[in-house]
DNA sequence: CAGTATCCCTTATGATACTG
DNA sequence: CAGTATCATAAGGGATACTG
């Protein structure tokens, strides 16, 4: 698990442990706020769970994170060490934003696009009471292309069924489409107004969602050749 | 050839790439330096021609590196995008020389320490002619015991045979005490004090060897309990 | 110097189903 | 919710020898 290099050297040493496939994005999902088994389950669907099982373990043993029992519930945490990949983990990010920009058909995953919105949303600018906003991605597979998100002062819930109250405003758009949005690729303002995604709902409403779900931390990363206009809309 | 992990993400999209065995080290390999297959062979003793081979087109294809025959001479060198990969490899490098600090025998490997000495060697504090120092691993198996540094003011040769120069200065050592050296857990003059290293020569080269085979850049980095103190003697 | 060509083999991984 | 169990496939990788 993690074949050695054979090296004393430091990069050596830390890409044993880290280059595995998906150990990074486990550690992403740690630092991103999930804490339970089916959280990462949830920002990882392509992972088996036998693997995300294994994963986990290894970098608990390795001191990446640690595994608590609280009650009936298990909770994993980055230690200190885990906590430190952040800034590694970022400047990774920022690259790939950068320099892989063409995204596969593949890549388009409507699941991880709604665990991502969701867990970005502000809940202080959430008002009270229930706020059921709907996307409809037009270009996903049937089961995976309606979704209701769940909006309540104290949090966020993703849901791929009708949770069966009033449905606020609606979102529609394709996947890629939506994606370029939260990646800074494009804005909500421009795909609004070419008319690739539209809001439907009150003109309150219509001004809040873009804000609710606005885009990634990576967003803002400037693109090669076009050092600082990478939000011109 | 690193498969994808479905997920737009761009720390996925970044690994997807980046997260295959040996592909960092390679990438280390070219910002430390090295331009031809052959020295990046003695930077990765462990990994075969086929493989690195592999990774080269691979990193050529993916537009990390850029491949160009010059003469009769293969030269690859990063590409922008590569080179913008120097800071997040030096995060983990870092990372790793903070979090992993327990080697085993086998990460001991003497062709890698000779390789990283010689590289870090400043040529303009060279003095004229050839000055040979000659390293004596004293736990190396036989035939990676003893090796020459051949420093002139415009180059550093490492052998694994005599060259036949006079030897001007001898250092004898364990690979553990030397790789210590290198990596900042200890340092020359408290090596030197304990005799777990020595140094034989002039008193001037006894002086000058230190500097020459100076710690690498990862030797400055704190160590978790230890914050200020990671080059106290 | 700069790689290819083989060849075997382990082991990593994906998919799925199932359990306390 | 939090995982384990099972299984078959693929392929990734190591070692070595050889070539222009």
């Amino acid at each position: 698990m993690g074949a050695s290099y054979h090296q004393f050297c430091p990069v050596a040493k830390a890409m044993e442990l880290l280059d595995e496939r998906w150990t990074m994005l486990v550690i992403r999902e740690l630092l991103s706020g999930s804490r339970h088994f089916n959280d990462l389950r949830r920002g990882l669907p392509r992972m088996s769970p036998s693997l995300l099982s294994k994963r986990l373990n290894h970098l608990a043993r390795s001191g990446v994170l640690e595994r608590r029992q609280e009650g009936r519930e298990v909770v994993y945490e980055l230690s200190p060490a885990g906590s430190e990949l952040q800034a590694a983990i970022e400047l990774l990010g920022a690259w790939g934003v950068r320099w892989i920009g063409e995204l596969g058909d593949a890549d388009l995953d409507p699941r991880v696009l709604m665990w991502d919105l969701h867990r970005n949303v502000d809940t202080a600018t959430v008002p009270e009471g229930i706020t059921v906003v709907r996307f409809d991605i037009v270009d996903a597979p049937p089961r995976l292309r309606r979704w209701w998100m769940v909006l309540t002062p104290t949090g966020v819930d993703v849901c791929d069924a009708d949770p069966g109250h009033e449905v606020a405003a609606t979102v529609n758009g394709s996947m890629r489409d939506l994606v370029s949005i939260w990646r800074g690729d494009r804005t909500w303002s421009s795909s609004l107004r070419r008319g690739a995604v539209t809001i439907t709902g009150s003109t309150q409403l219509q001004h809040q969602v873009p804000i609710w779900f606005g885009p990634s931390r990576f967003a803002t990363v400037p693109r090669p050749g076009d050092p600082d206009a990478a939000l011109a809309s």
